[in-house]
DNA sequence: TTGAAAGCGGTACCAA
DNA sequence: TTGGTACCGCTTTCAA
């Protein structure tokens, strides 16, 4: 016996129970007072196997249920963290999650925003690390809500989460000279990028103020690729720094590999820290001092701000900063 | 000026081109012969900057245009992969990917099936390690596609793409005994879970074949923690392994760590293996080796299987195995 | 080639 | 409280 049997719908439930659609529909929506009728729906609910089509619903409602969260790379530790928690908030709050791998390309970020149009989905939370004027423009316009995730320097009319990336890097600073560095090195993301811009920034300002020796030792590389890495921490090795700041922990792994190559130790002659706080870095040899960015906490807040716009609360565009946190571990003792 | 406009309909586009909405959903998709009205419909698309809604659409051709990729935890590097690869094929392929969290619990699993008669996806990638009776019952029931990823003892009416766990162990255990290790251990996961039962009769089949010291250096975890690792490889080393399979990269990683923490050496006086090649076992000190299980294929195999069936092509249920290859890295040299 | 109209599966208004 | 019905946006059949 083949159990595909074509869709029920609720007019075969109205049929089987002897009663109007109507009264099908309210029923299933707990709008019915009248207990023997409501029984007879649900036996007839029970009887052929009726479940309400999401897509007839969402006809009628014009919501689909769904969010989309779309990042640059869900390889990135700090993006799967946050994906995952946006995941989590939007579950409890009855709502499906898309997953959106935008990679980063700013063309791309516009086609995105421009295709929500389409009504696929009810909000969005997105991602950059490249905002320009363009894509700003575009989610002004955007008549679904979206919940930008990233640094912005203009006030806006959506809601952001951020984080200060200018912090971050003054952390590690501090954290590498309190622990005895005086000639300390970045390697850092492309300047064309915010978090790229402002963590180098941020590593000039505290490493000019600390009055160590820094400016021969920063690299700036043109993606975040171990092997770029590698090459970098290798040169960086080569100048004798005593600290390195790499732009995520994968980078500054790959300092933890150099040093090694190069048979020194760290954190003896040369202490790492990096940045994300990934699980990469918690399980390392030895173990990572990082700079947490608090992407869960990214992540929740964003999620909150928009299932708070999508229940429509329709009030002035909110911004939450998080603030960033050093975990120190074994490889800047 | 707002640019909040409520939505524009295909009727807007019609009273603007002074055409037909008939006419407007032909030219819109290719059906049109006629140059001028095509213009006429083109033009008036731009001017009201119509957008055709998903949900009309889904509505009438009762497709969703949508994929569900099911995994039990994405920060797990090879479900990770797997989903990537999902996402990439679907996205060529037109569709938009939703990312589902299962979590691994069997009556979720179940729910999450039985669901999909809401149609709110067309079709669903579905990765489960414990793949029990009524989940199997349930998935040939449903009236929606779902490629499985996992192994099944019996044969069934739906498409599966699974691994040979059985023989990832044995390619573990025999490139240990090769490089001279006599006495090897495990640090395996939960027997109810199909991966784990299989990971261990291969191990225990490939040990005893080759002769070498094994039977008390069995640890089976309950989970795949790090901490639950790093306890199992203490007491491993503990009693003298001279090499050690690792059920997951992060549990290998846990034996690195353990290893160290006794002040000996990999590979030096233990050699260990991973599963997953992941990112973490590549940049791992020492660098890793692990039996790649192939995930990026198998996602790749069950998004195509998905996106054939979801085409129209109604063959037999197709079965595809990925072979397991060992990546030989440092850490077992 | 074009337009009119039916219909996909629900919800909610209105009248009984 | 209940049933009849309009309607959401689009595709497609059918007739002109």
């Amino acid at each position: 016996m083949s159990r595909k049997s074509s869709r029920m719908t609720i007019k075969d439930v109205a049929r089987e129970a002897g009663v109007s659609i109507s009264s099908v529909s309210r029923a299933l929506n707990g709008l019915t007072a009248n207990q023997e009728l409501l029984q007879r729906v649900n036996d007839a609910v029970k009887l052929v196997e009726y479940v309400p089509s999401q897509i007839g619903q969402s006809f009628k409602t014009q919501r689909t249920g769904q969010v989309a969260v779309a990042v640059p790379d869900i390889s990135n530790a700090s993006y799967l963290a946050l994906v995952k928690e946006c995941q989590r908030v939007f579950s409890e709050a009855g709502y499906r999650t898309t997953l959106i791998n935008t990679g980063g390309n700013s063309g791309d970020d516009i086609e995105l925003i421009r295709g929500l149009r389409q009504k696929y989905v009810d909000g969005l939370i997105f991602t950059t690390i490249r905002p320009t004027p363009e894509l700003i423009e575009e989610i002004e316009a955007s008549e679904v809500p979206v919940v930008l995730v990233g640094s912005l320097k203009t006030a806006v009319s959506f809601d952001v989460v951020s984080t200060d990336s200018k912090q971050a890097a003054r952390l590690a600073v501090e954290h590498l000279v309190s622990q005895g560095c005086r000639k300390i090195g970045l390697i850092g993301g492309p300047l064309d990028t915010v978090p790229g811009r402002n963590r180098y920034e941020g590593f000039v300002a505290a490493a000019s103020e600390s009055g160590v020796f820094f400016e021969e030792n920063i690299v700036i590389l043109k993606d975040f690729e171990f092997d770029s890495g590698l090459e970098a921490a290798k040169r960086l090795i080569e100048q004798g720094v005593d600290g390195v700041l790499g732009s995520t922990d994968i980078l500054a792994l790959s300092v933890l590999h150099a040093v090694r190559d190069a048979g020194l130790s760290v954190p003896l002659n040369v202490r790492v820290v990096g940045v994300d706080n990934s699980e990469a870095a918690r399980l390392a040899i030895p173990r990572l001092t990082s700079i947490d960015l608090g992407a869960i906490d990214r992540g929740r807040m964003a999620a909150e701000f928009l299932t708070s716009r999508l229940s429509g609360f329709d009030s002035a565009p909110k911004t939450a900063i998080v603030r960033p946190r050093i975990v120190v571990r074994e490889s800047s003792l």
